[in-house]
RNA sequence: GCCUCUGUAGCUCAGUUGGUAGAGCAGAGGACUGAAAAUCCUCGUGUCGUUGGUUCGAUUCCGACCGGAGGCA
């Protein structure tokens, strides 16, 4: 049987850092964060990492654990968070896996593979040549030829899509069809009661978000952003793909004004959070708390304790 | 006070040589298997400022009125 484990998702800005540490102060846990940005050192106004006061002791794993000029992948997050997963478990104590890149967290909990991706080879670096050349019906219609499920699946538009979907069969000799196929055979790797935390209503949630986002600006996000800059970092790569740090970095430019570059943060941050409920919300099986349907925060953390507890952990 | 321009979807605007209208953005929903805070897909009825007139028919032409911008005094 799959160990057993909490997973706490929610869109950004719903209270996941804090409920994380509260939940492992009562239940003997550690916090696994699940969170595609703050990975990354030097990074940590804008992704909203926990401050020290704020873990108040609690271990937090998979957070600084790459240089910003590094390509992070889920691959790479699924190998080495599942090392600290296991080995919280041989510790005796409760992981708590908590985040918002959904991918991420699933990838973890079903102990996915994936097919190997070598930049050094120059595949897709060809694919992507190929891909402006002919464009994108042309290459699907490629896929096709080998691999009709994916390419149904796909649409001419989604270039990243077609272009890893071709990569994958040219550089394995499988489809990614196949190559799904086995990797959803692999039983789960962990069992997790997964909580969700929300806001019944949207506009309560871009309340919350546009007040986060004046906090990040009031807390020096700017001289965080004009920091990395300074050190050389490329403003192309992933790690400044981030909001409000793409945004910011254009202000810095000079290719837009500081008023209107926050504003744009508050506006992707809200498009990110809408993006992030449609990823939690198919999974059935999740227990959702509203925070208008709950009177205070110990109430909220009482009520996701009971959840664990019935299932299992804690 | 007079003259000119202007008032169309939440916002910015297009358009109808008179037959009740359409884009971008915003918003909603969805997808998602080594870039995922990324990427992609689907969805557009609104008193066409108000009110009279002309007309078979007006948002489209004409008048008045009410907003807004500019100019002249």
């Amino acid at each position: 049987m799959a160990p057993k484990l909490i997973a706490l998702v929610g869109p950004t800005a719903s209270g996941k850092t804090r409920m994380a540490v509260e939940l492992a102060q009562l239940l003997n846990g550690e916090v696994v964060s699940a969170d595609s940005m703050q990975i990354y050192r030097r990074m940590d106004i804008g992704t909203a990492k926990p401050t020290r006061e704020e873990m108040a002791g609690v271990p937090h794993h998979m957070i600084d654990v790459a240089d910003p000029e590094e390509d992070f992948s889920v691959a790479r997050y699924v190998e080495m968070a599942s090392a600290c997963v296991d080995d919280i478990l041989a510790r005796g104590k409760l992981p708590i896996v908590a985040g918002g890149t959904g991918l991420y967290i699933d990838s973890l909990l079903s102990g996915r593979t994936f097919a190997p991706f070598q930049p050094e080879t120059g595949l897709r670096q060809a694919l992507e040549e190929e891909l402006a050349q002919d464009g994108g019906e042309a290459m699907l219609a490629r896929l096709a030829q080998v691999d009709p499920d994916s390419a149904a699946r796909l649409h001419p538009n989604d270039h990243k899509r077609i272009i890893r979907a071709l990569e994958i069969y040219r550089s394995t000799g499988k489809t990614m069809t196949q190559h799904n196929l086995e990797t959803q055979a692999i039983p789960p790797r962990y069992q997790a009661v997964t909580i969700g935390l929300a806001f019944a209503q949207r506009q309560h949630m871009w309340d919350r978000i546009d007040r986060r986002v004046d906090e990040m600006v009031a807390a020096g996000l700017e001289d965080e952003v004009r920091a990395l800059l300074a050190s050389g970092l490329s403003p192309r790569c992933t790690a400044m793909q981030a909001i409000g740090y793409k945004e910011f970095t254009q202000a810095v430019e000079g290719l837009d004004s500081w008023d209107s570059a926050v504003e744009t943060v508050k506006l992707r941050s809200r498009q990110y959070a809408k993006r992030q409920l449609t990823w939690f919300r198919r999974s059935p099986e999740t227990h959702w708390l509203f925070w208008e349907e709950i009177p205070n925060f110990g109430s909220a953390r009482q009520t996701a304790a009971e959840i664990a507890q019935r299932f299992g952990v804690g």
